[in-house]
DNA sequence: CTTATGACTAAGCGCTTGCTTAGTCTGACA
DNA sequence: TGTCAGACTAAGCAAGCGCTTAGTCATAAG
């Protein structure tokens, strides 16, 4: 196991080459996060980006070649890692009601805990170039390909009443969604209080009875 | 009923003074309305709302003062719109499911009817100066309060089954104002179909079993 | 006619924006 | 030791920003 291998070094104190170039990329995401969050992508300067990494700001252009870039970035993974979860959450439970709510209470949990990614992942949709735009418009419609394959699961094993697939999923999912309108990290509401609420509610607007 | 009472002439082809001002001013507005739904606040030029007025971009200072007035206009007759229905909805439904169903209802299709004032009001909110968003955020609580009274009022009358109050009513409440997110006046979905869909099930959530 | 009022424009001021240029510095490899 | 690649900075460019200034024009009262 020692490093005849590998051209790294076990522990550098000072990592270089890609790996450095990496670690900048990952400070710039998330600086570009904060401010994002804090002011909008229109209202958010490179420098203020390059401020909160702690560089200049021209060392932005060097891993980013614009700001919308950055902000492709940061709405490419928040889609990926929520589409993600919820195909999981999808494959992993078999009865129709419970996998309905799995996949809310994942996605509002979910929606909690990575708020101020999911307020810029909604919100700044349309400052998105038309390329980048398109691309991300096809992870919302897995996520809501997801949903009303749920629901029409629930119908035919007569176990929900639901008479407009698409709408109802939209709302299930608005249930989620909605809360990085309003939610704090600070406030007394925790992600799992959510995740057991919206569940609960989702189950009850979809039951047969 | 002749023109002696008057100083303002019975049928003007170009109204003046403060008549002429507020026709203007009402331009402005829908023009501010127009850019911000399209590019969001800080997206949108001063320039950019005068030339949809068709003026001049100092003309835009005679009547408001900053960009943000303008912004503060559009949310606070928004706001008030939507709570006035609101508190006239809720005191005409007697019966607490019926009144529950009939603000979500009342709700979701102001939201689709007035989909880009919404979607301004909604989003645009950090954008406010710390005064006017202290005005804006009492309108918010009376609308809240006003869900969470008829929740109450249905637990009072054993229709309903609702442990988290406030939570329920804030999940109830995104079921409207989420649509503004995606909506579009255009599609097939008309205010009607969001109105019927969502009071239905707006009363799923809530009823007791 | 004169005078006053108020809506409106042309021009522009000082500042900030996204991004570029030219060059410095560090560390790895020959 | 010399060379080279790449991360990074100081300075700045052209364009655009919110808003102001100085003045024009139409209307209406005296």
């Amino acid at each position: 196991m020692l490093s005849t291998m590998s051209h790294i070094p076990a522990s550098a104190p000072e990592p270089v080459g890609n790996e450095r170039s990496a670690a900048t990329r990952e400070r710039l995401l998330a600086a570009a996060v904060e401010a994002f969050a804090a002011s909008g992508f229109a209202g958010t300067t490179t420098r203020d980006i390059a401020a909160r990494a702690g560089m200049s700001p021209a060392a932005v252009y060097v891993h980013y070649a614009t700001k919308e870039e950055l902000l492709f970035e940061i709405s490419r993974r928040g889609h990926r890692g929520s589409l993600q979860i919820m195909t999981e959450v999808a494959e992993a439970t078999e009865e129709p009601l419970e996998r309905v709510k799995a996949m809310i209470s994942t996605f509002s949990r979910w929606h909690a805990v990575n708020s101020r990614e999911g307020r810029i992942v909604q919100y700044e949709f349309d400052a998105l170039t038309t390329e980048h735009r398109s691309e991300i418009a096809e992870y919302r419609r897995g996520i809501e390909k997801l949903m009303r394959d749920a629901l029409t699961a629930g119908i035919a094993a007569e176990v929900m009443d639901v008479t407009d697939v698409k709408g109802t999923a939209l709302a299930l999912l608005s249930l989620s969604i909605d809360l990085v309108r309003w939610y704090h990290p600070d406030g007394p509401v925790t992600p799992d209080d959510l995740a057991e609420l919206h569940g609960d509610l989702a189950v009850r607007m979809v039951t047969a009875r």
